[in-house]
DNA sequence: CTGACGTATCGGAACGGGAACGTATCGATG
DNA sequence: CATCGATACGTTCCCGTTCCGATACGTCAG
């Protein structure tokens, strides 16, 4: 269970009959991702990306077979979590931190969700590689900042606002374009930390 | 500027060379929504509303120019303020009510947001037609909830977390979904605003 | 190590198939 | 006699496939 030239033969071993490189594959990623972001999951084409990338359609479906399992590839290469690594020893301190994170995500990884949010509900693949791409990191590396609060005793381990506020960020996250018109930015997202949620939680 | 028969003629002088009653109209609306909802705003065709209500592409397109007209018109006509009516004399009270609105809301409406969310973007009269129906009305009658509460003084006309309110409202609602995988009843919504909105509002 | 050769992959372009927009025709009907 | 429903049509667009020449990689003889 320790293959190591075996699963990753092209560096070392070289040969690779492919000459798509990394780099190059993560271009095709990055260019239907915007075109996502831009145009909706519908609207996007192979054609589009293979020209936006100056590659061929032919070379896209000879490493992906279809549409929708080439966007989901895109998704699962985008995997990154930009809550991880907060840990300031102070649970409002750690929130305002993952909020000043999440307005960095905004314009981007914001319209991603908006433009695939209906597309997925067809596709089973695409709705996991969403959801493990976008979705349930972010979520999961938030509950570990409350978790750490409630083992410091900052937050009861039962107070009722706990379950709420990945919601709440995420929520707000999508919700202040269609509310107020433009997004949510780094400030906007701390000032809303302050004013609602860590009062909520009882955090002054 | 204050045109009565002219620009409404139908109900009253009647006649009208359109057999459409206003009856079947709504029927054509209720029909492109519900395809909205279920398939997405791109996979909507006007083949599959004119089969689903027995009529003919022909008689849609008499009525209406194109596709986007089409359902910009249905969205005009689904206009409702559900918020509205809601004055109980207390702050906390009505925003329960409000939130228990909002979980009938949660199935239809919601999903028709999601599904236009980004259709949205590419036409204007879309854009517009979405925000006067769906969107605006709910905020306004929101946030004069608040303003009835600030002048019977529970909460300061300054409180940072009024402002936050309709976003927090509108934003966990439809965020829901992508979280934990179920829309937002009116249970859900209810316990949100204990636990989260009222405290932070300092309504205990 | 060098240089030539075979071959697999690349880019380009054209193609078939299907779907949907929007138009046009036509008989039926009230 | 205008409007309805049905149907057929032209057009456009895009998916996914296929073919072809060009290119560059990997290999091997010298």
């Amino acid at each position: 269970m320790t293959p190591q030239a075996a699963d990753r033969p092209d560096t070392v071993v070289a040969s690779r009959r492919s000459k798509i490189t990394p780099e190059r594959e993560q271009e095709f990623f990055d260019a239907v991702l915007e075109q996502i972001r831009e145009c909706g999951y519908d609207a996007v084409t192979m054609e589009g990306v293979a020209a936006s990338t100056r590659c061929s359609k032919s070379t896209l479906y000879r490493q992906w077979k279809t549409k929708p399992q080439f966007v989901a590839a895109a998704l699962r290469s985008h995997r990154r979590v930009r809550f991880a690594g907060i840990d300031t020893g102070s649970l409002a301190e750690d929130l305002r931190q993952a909020a000043r994170a999440a307005g960095e995500w905004s314009g981007k990884d914001t319209r991603l969700l908006q433009a695939l949010g209906h597309a997925v509900m067809q596709d089973a693949e695409l709705q996991q590689a969403l959801r493990e791409a976008l979705v349930e990191p972010e979520i999961a590396a938030l509950r570990q900042i409350l978790e750490r609060g409630v083992a410091r005793g900052e937050v009861a381990a039962d107070h009722p606002a706990l379950e709420y506020v990945p919601a709440q960020m995420f929520g707000v996250l999508r919700v202040r374009p269609v509310v107020e018109g433009e997004y949510a930015d780094a400030d906007y997202l701390v000032r809303f930390v302050e004013a609602a949620v860590l009062p909520a939680l009882g955090l002054t």
